[in-house]
DNA sequence: AGCGTGCCTGAACTTTGTTAAGGTGTCAAC
DNA sequence: GTTGACACCTTAACAAAGTTCAGGCACGCT
């Protein structure tokens, strides 16, 4: 029994039953073992969390190593993003619950001066090359939060949201919102709508520093 | 005792002491009463944590109605998404608690229908107007999460995230991460121009639709 | 053989959300 | 003026959660 063990069976047991059933007891029975036992390995319930936070911050970390250095900036911050949406959807309520894990690694802040080093060899200033990291993490986690409470309401009641309750729950007067509802959107198309428009606007950065957006002409 | 007061305390009670001590006895000392008294007018505690998540939506959605009619498209937005976090930053935790708040209320149908119109007419397609709504959202709740979560453990442990301490935990080789630490930013500037990337980026779609950015010359 | 140490069990305590049963007041009806 | 009904609250209690503590079993070292 090692605290790697206990991370595994806890981050297995939320995606089964969900976080109201991440328990200390039923983590314990999962494992073989009475729920004393697992205060010997951590220290409580929140550290517990917090490893399980780090973990899936290091998988994160490893797609993000897998991305070739030769990459160019809009595609290396595009593998970024998807990887990071990629672990938070691989658990159940992922964005919400490790969304705040900070991995404050030293080896980590060393990737990072690699990835300014090459943003600002592209053309970004230090500013907004730290931006364009901190940009795509909130555009992240925001997109993912959504996606994933929707996708929830969505298998607990599969009715609330079919196209013709929610045209009946409209009324009239708001065609648009309803056209809306049928454009043929899946999470997946729709997430990388929303990552071309931030990295978009990062490359207006790129052009003309500072410059406004009005001034660029058609 | 209403249930406006329940929820009115509640939101005071989490600001006073955090998420953690917001418990149904607190709450029901807060307003002179016993607990059981509180299940009187709120079914359980999750239905008290919604008309709270509503509450709080309900003011983002004054302060959208205030957003003048003649406004053009690019500070109506920056309007929402000031107001989406001045909301959010009004409460402890309150991205990471009321983020996943979806008011469904027909009246907010109305009025997103409204702006949709508005979006359109300054000539984005229906799917872009969309879009610029949800990515605003999207960075808006990514940003205060981050946010919150380092102003309050900027609170707990002050010395952690002073200058000194982190240039002598980075160590040698990551200049620029340092240089990053010492830019003079603060949050709200940090998120103006954050704000204002995801603009310019909703402002290339409104330009040339479907046009990679790379064709924009200088 | 004995002893310490690593890991676990059993029982218990505290706090939490929640329910059940029963009070107390007010107001309308007869 | 008594009765009843209803709204709102209290007291008592339960189940489940995190956590602690004392002890027990097994292994290795001397």
């Amino acid at each position: 029994m090692s605290k790697e063990r206990i991370v595994a069976a806890a981050l297995d047991l939320l995606n089964d039953k969900g976080m109201d059933a991440l328990t200390v007891r039923a983590l314990a029975a999962r494992l073989g073992v009475q729920a004393p036992a697992l205060y010997w390995h951590v220290r409580n319930k929140q550290e517990l969390l917090d490893e399980m936070g780090t973990f899936v911050m290091r998988r994160v970390r490893d797609a993000l190593a897998a991305i070739p250095p030769d990459a160019g900036w809009r595609d290396s911050l595009a593998g970024y993003g998807r990887a990071l949406r990629a672990e938070y959807l691989s658990y159940r309520d992922g964005a919400r619950i490790f969304s705040g894990t900070r991995l404050a690694d030293a080896d980590v802040l060393r990737a990072k001066e690699t990835w300014l080093a090459r943003f600002m060899a592209a053309g970004f200033t230090l500013a907004d090359a730290n931006d364009a990291f901190d940009v795509v993490t909130a555009i992240v986690v925001g997109f993912v939060i959504e996606e994933q409470e929707r996708v929830q309401s969505d298998e607990a009641d599969p009715a609330r949201y079919s196209a013709a309750e929610r045209d009946a729950l409209l009324g009239e007067g708001v065609e648009l919102v309803k056209a809306v509802d049928r454009l043929p959107d899946d999470h997946d198309t729709r997430f990388e709508r929303h990552l071309g428009l931030v990295l978009d606007g990062l490359a207006t950065r790129l052009l003309s520093p500072g410059r406004a957006t009005e001034d660029c002409p058609p």
